[in-house]
DNA sequence: GTCTATACCGCGATAGAC
DNA sequence: GTCTATCGCGGTATAGAC
């Protein structure tokens, strides 16, 4: 009954790597330094382009190994992405009381609008979102657990707040999970739009925030309670 | 003095292919279909998995006679897409005076964001649009020309309407750029969002309607002249 | 477990007949 | 101009020694 671990995959279509039980630590940075260099090597080149030469190169082992651990090159991409993809992603969920407990609410969405805008301009994520898209028709599961890593992390709890804050009369919001992504938009989404076409340009601390700011006002000339 | 024109540009770095002053029928039609052929591998499998063969075969040509027409794999590839690009945006500007003039600015913007939404929304649309930014780090000649073609062709207008509409006094306007960019993402860069990462998933005509209009209202609490 | 060496295939691009 | 046939290279993946 021992399942088949080779093509293991968990609930998004993503490779589990079995780990190894008896993993010595010298084991352990061999396939953390294979990681490292296919990560480098599949943002830079994209999947087909990348080549697993390269990457056997770049962690300085034997081609071999590399296949001993992953098994395929669509694993190796698919396990590494995704793991990029939680990591990115980990310690920046808004806290839904953060809002709704805040002072000064339209302080605390510049904050948090901010916030969300420079994890989504670092010029690291923005590759790695190109990537995503590039891919997303042979990968279709990497575009589900991106929507699900930043929708449900991200847009979830923001949703809450909202809600919550509609309930004690602050906001006049009829469609939470609108609204959101109107706010996401207006904010994070204008810059976006832009450093997508134009990689590695102009990223003016200043200017960001005075895009934030106008994006949030916008927000609040709408759906601030009367 | 004659230019070599086999490796020959434009102004954005696109492949000028040289049109035979003595072109047969028979000649046009084959180019036409290698080119159809070109961009629908392309958009499917991507520029390094895109297989020339493939290409040729669709075509129903030899592919000797693809090298003759286009030199080489990139150049075949930066000619087809941008051509698709132009084509694709090519009668889709907004006129300026058909906005400063309307005698319903609320439905008139709700009309012109509707229009621009629906075409960015276009399966084919958004799959061009996974190419090129997918492609972006290997051909940013595509991401300029992207940038160029949609926004002076289609913001620029709009923040020109807007910089009228304001200098009237039917807009409160400080920053018409800024603003335009924000009408663009509160109305159509809401389901493009979504699409982005889940293609081909519920495009329903009322919702984008209903999305559109929120959108739209949102733009005019803030900005319509008190 | 990890290495070296290699099998095997499909790729982009070209030569030369017609 | 267009074809068929082919070249040379680099790709993924594996076999077998240690």
């Amino acid at each position: 009954m021992e399942a088949e671990t080779a093509n293991a995959t968990d609930a998004f279509g993503i490779p589990v790597i079995p780990v190894i039980p008896s993993s010595s630590e010298a084991v352990r940075r061999k396939r953390r330094a294979i990681a490292d260099a296919a990560a480098a090597e599949f943002l830079a080149e994209g999947f087909a382009a990348a080549s697993m030469d390269a990457i056997t190169s770049r962690a300085g082992v034997s081609k071999a190994t590399v296949y001993k651990h992953f098994g395929t090159k669509e694993r190796l991409f698919l396990a590494v992405i995704a793991g990029l993809l939680r990591e990115t992603c980990a310690g920046h969920e808004p806290r839904a009381s953060a809002l709704a407990e805040a002072a000064d609410l339209r302080a605390a969405l510049i904050a948090l609008t901010r916030d969300r805008a420079v994890l989504l301009l670092r010029p690291d994520v923005m590759a790695l979102r190109r990537l995503v898209i590039g891919e997303i028709d042979r990968f279709p599961q990497l575009g589900r657990l991106w929507y699900r890593v930043t929708y449900d992390r991200y847009d979830g709890p923001l949703v809450e707040a909202c809600t919550e804050l509609a309930r004690r009369g602050q906001l006049d919001v009829p469609d939470p999970v609108l609204a959101v992504q109107q706010l996401v938009a207006v904010t994070a989404g204008v810059p976006q739009l832009v450093h997508t076409f134009a990689p590695g340009t102009g990223r003016d601390p200043a200017e960001l925030t005075r895009v934030v700011t106008s994006g949030v006002d916008l927000f609040l000339a709408r759906y601030a309670a009367s």
